[in-house]
DNA sequence: TCTGAAACAGTTGCAAG
DNA sequence: CTTGCAACTGTTTCAGA
């Protein structure tokens, strides 16, 4: 188990703005830190390479590129041997309309996030892709239908 | 309901890029896509400004921050009339350690992605703030054991 | 660890093809 | 769209406090 790193409240504020806006520019972040260019970069760049930022990402709007449904699918496997999990992982994996798997506690196995264009698209990766996998005894689908909340945020402790 | 914009295969490899990897140069981008800066440029502005580019965010990882606990939450709600829902809606925005909450169809109504430093602090998120909602008739919790896809990359049609 | 300044790299806008 | 170039903006390094 690793042991968190130890931040100061200006490394904290850092980690709060590049979570909302990571396209922001070193000197303005340091205005907003209230600390100059050469620090504030130094601190950014400790931050990514002790790994506590993993990675940038650009968010897209699904719905103007035409995915209109997303839904998350819940999972039972028939077999709960090592095997079983790694073969299921592994064709999920190739399975891009898929953009999130968790192995979670509960009724299901596993979680999946699931995005597709339409009813029938989705329709065809539930059945098609998902369903086609040996290892799947069950699915649930459950669809979003609006969301109110996607922070991209963690709260920094 | 919008309909999708028209992005040619060079839109589109930008948008793939972009989601990978956000902090990628103008002129490396150029290089990944076999285009010069100036129109490379110009095209990252336009999918800003139709809206397709949301946001960009940095990916922190919770583990080296001492969050430990990632959940899901099944949650059903007493009522069905807009006032409750919007109710909880709002008392559910001011939780941070609440980071996705999506109205979704099947036996519970909202699907709530829940991050805490340990469980004795995801109880109390669970118990003494969610729970607390008024609107709340049920719970149930899924606890994430592993990810193994997490991609933050939405397939562009 | 910070500040301030200087040197460098990348972005952005524009003209001509 | 491309190339090329200038002006600008932001990054990065470094000496000194």
């Amino acid at each position: 188990m690793s042991s968190p790193i130890k931040l100061d409240q200006t490394d904290r504020k850092i980690l709060n703005i590049l979570q909302k806006h990571a396209k922001i520019t070193n000197a303005q972040l340091s205005k907003d830190i209230d600390l100059s260019p050469a620090p504030t970069l130094e601190r950014v760049k400790k931050l990514e390479n002790s790994g506590i930022i993993e990675s940038y990402h650009a968010k897209l709007n699904g719905h103007l590129l035409g995915l209109n449904i997303y839904a998350f699918v819940s999972v039972k496997l028939k077999n709960y041997n090592k095997k079983s999990h790694n073969s299921f992982i592994s064709k999920i994996e190739d399975i891009d309309e898929v953009i999130e798997s968790h192995s979670v506690t509960g009724k299901g196995d596993y979680l999946l996030k699931v995005v597709a264009k339409d009813v029938s698209a989705y329709e065809d990766v539930v059945r098609d892709r998902i369903s086609a996998i040996d290892d799947v005894s069950s699915l649930e689908s459950m669809v979003i239908l609006s969301t109110s909340k996607d922070s991209k945020v963690i709260p920094v402790p």
